[in-house]
DNA sequence: GCGTATTATTGGAACGTTCCAAACGGATGT
DNA sequence: ACATCCGTTTGGAACGTTCCAATAATACGC
């Protein structure tokens, strides 16, 4: 009874067979399929049994062509490795196809030559919208030509200086700002930055954060201070030795990212310091991983995955009305407190009540 | 001159304007747009220049339709925020883009009901083959449906245990052997199972492992030490509490993934321990974090990354030619030694010395 | 019974490609 | 002068849907 009739030659079951076996014709089939109300209910059951019967499946591309519609979305993200990018990801899927999309992954890893052709993919497979985390130095031309083909197209987390282009990001300078004054609340004086120097938008507002609370609380920075080193782990870890190496060391830092944070916890830990006692380290990013580091991470959490669902959102209705006008989301980052920026380490159970105080208390809403 | 004369209406221009714009018909375009020989250098030239000008982007699902193929890899994942997946993600996409697909990405999130719809989703869009992580206790019928509909599939991680699939995973068993055997080197006795118990085929292989290496040393395992915790940070931070806990503890641990293991080294830095020097700890997967945690993370490299490029080899090779047999791919884990199971801790030039030694003596060619 | 709504169904032309078979123009051979 | 062949080019029928316009079937009012 169930599936066997027909030997399944694949995906060669269409359309006119079911007519052909329902007694029907395609039209009616093709109704069926889209639940018509213009179609008797018996009529419609007679068509399913048929599919059943003969293991049909929709060809989407045929009725795509057709129609003139996507449900594929193409979403761009240079470093999947890190756990930002997988967390932002997974909260845009996640909404996408509860949406009814589906959502077509590219990872360019930086590479400028790998973009283009993931993009051209993209716009050959006619996507109904993308999501572009540009890599470094993507000239403006490239958005604009995904634009120019008429494919709707959001930016996520690098903006381009052009605001023409929809964006979600995070508000990096208020960031910052939050925790570099964490850290000079703590009674720190001498606070580095950790980070790849020149690196585009991100960075640049990052280091204002920092720079604009150490300004506010008069505090001078040593040139020394401001390390730089590539967003990686292997950067953090060799960012804190520098930083230990120099005439006058700092006492605390404030991380590019979560995963330079990460590698300068470990830079630490092979000097025998330990984050919270010896030294405060602040991250970036609020990736889950913040958590359960050695020690927990205090950071900056700007909630990857709320805001790759965000951005899912901010895309979905730009498709439903291509016309409105750019919008430009920011995620208000808050502050996270944690081991590793506590001025001496207390015990477990006190460190984990104030964490909660803090993270209960100042958790603004992500503005638009 | 460079393309602005037809205001482009989005995707709206084809082969046939371009037929009409170079002076040629639309065969001759198509025959153009896929190099062929056939055409005049000359002609072909007008027909590209053409394109250029009118902004032409080639309509791939229309393509497809017609010679019934199409270049789309569809690629199941149920935990993205494991690193894990995430490395072993970009290996396979690296390949594959790489020879020329794109890859429909679906996250299930360990749910079968979006696993299905996912799948159901990617037979839709005629996808060339598919790379399915299942989710535990998926039944057999969903790789059967999958491959009944003709979709060359390739099942990674963690097997069925039929073996008509094309399979790509880890030689668990091997590894955790490894692992318990070097931490049994080390001169440790009492030794703890971090995991999740009964949570599939995976996990019974590790455990194996473990238990053979204990048997052949005839170290006798107290049952408290199979310490049963979710696959996560947080709970390889509770196995460690519980380890600690108890009237018998251990003094290392082989831990079920990395992820768990990240879990356990922060769960001994809350109780002022360190691994390495108070306890021993190794992981499973080899993730790139590894690296840089505190202290660095001793592991069972599999090489995600090199995996997910095997998996993509494999499924290329068997869209290539369907009817050959199913192949079943192990990766041959090797053991990387860290500070985290160290008896004593050197000082941090001795360990380096250290791992680059071991890792570079047994490193074992991957088997098929 | 007959027009007339109303409800269900259907034929067939699209959508943008590919690719077969056929045709074209010119050179070559006889 | 004709057949033949080669290198190029082309018409048009697919591929599996959708959807408009048109038709068929049924119900309704009179």
């Amino acid at each position: 009874m169930a599936g066997k009739r027909k030997a399944v030659k694949p995906g060669s079951v269409t359309i006119t067979d079911l007519a052909r076996e329902a007694g029907v014709s395609k039209s009616t089939v093709s109704l069926v399929l889209q639940d018509s109300p213009l179609i008797r209910p018996q009529t419609a059951g007679r068509v399913r049994e048929a599919a059943q019967r003969l293991g049909y499946v929709y060809n989407r591309r045929a009725a795509e062509l057709r129609r003139q519609s996507s449900n594929i979305i193409g979403v761009v993200i240079n470093d999947l490795t890190n756990p930002f990018f997988a967390e932002l990801l997974v909260g845009m899927e996640r909404r996408l196809v509860e949406a009814g999309y589906v959502c077509l992954m590219a990872h360019t890893d930086e590479r400028l030559d790998l973009q283009d052709k993931v993009l051209a993919s993209m716009r050959e497979h006619h996507a109904a919208g993308i999501i572009l985390c540009p890599v470094f130095e993507t000239p403006e031309s490239v958005p604009e030509a995904v634009e120019r083909s008429g494919i709707p197209l959001l930016v996520v987390v690098r903006p381009f200086s052009n605001g023409r282009f929809d964006f979600a990001g995070a508000d990096n300078e208020a960031g910052t700002r939050l925790a570099t004054e964490h850290l000079i609340a703590l009674g720190h004086r001498r606070i580095a930055f950790l980070g790849r120097a020149g690196a585009g938008p991100v960075y640049e507002r990052r280091l204002a954060g920092y720079n604009r609370a150490m300004k506010k609380h008069k505090l001078a920075i040593d040139p020394q201070w401001l390390i730089n080193v590539p967003p990686t782990r292997a950067g953090g870890r060799d960012g804190i030795r520098q930083a230990l190496a120099l005439r006058n060391p700092p006492e605390a830092a404030v991380c590019y990212n979560d995963v330079v944070a990460f590698g300068a916890l470990s830079g630490l830990g092979e000097r025998g310091l330990m984050a919270g006692r010896d030294f405060s380290l602040i991250g970036f990013d609020g990736v889950a991983a913040t958590e359960h580091s050695n020690p927990p991470l205090s950071t900056i959490d700007v909630e990857p995955g709320r805001l790759g669902k965000a951005a899912a959102e901010i895309l979905l209705r730009r498709i439903a009305k291509p016309d409105s006008l750019a919008v430009w989301y920011l995620a208000a980052p808050y502050l996270i407190v944690r081991q590793s920026s506590l001025k001496q380490n207390l015990n477990a159970k006190a460190q984990r009540t104030q964490r909660t105080q803090v993270k209960n208390a100042r958790r603004p809403k992500a503005t638009v």
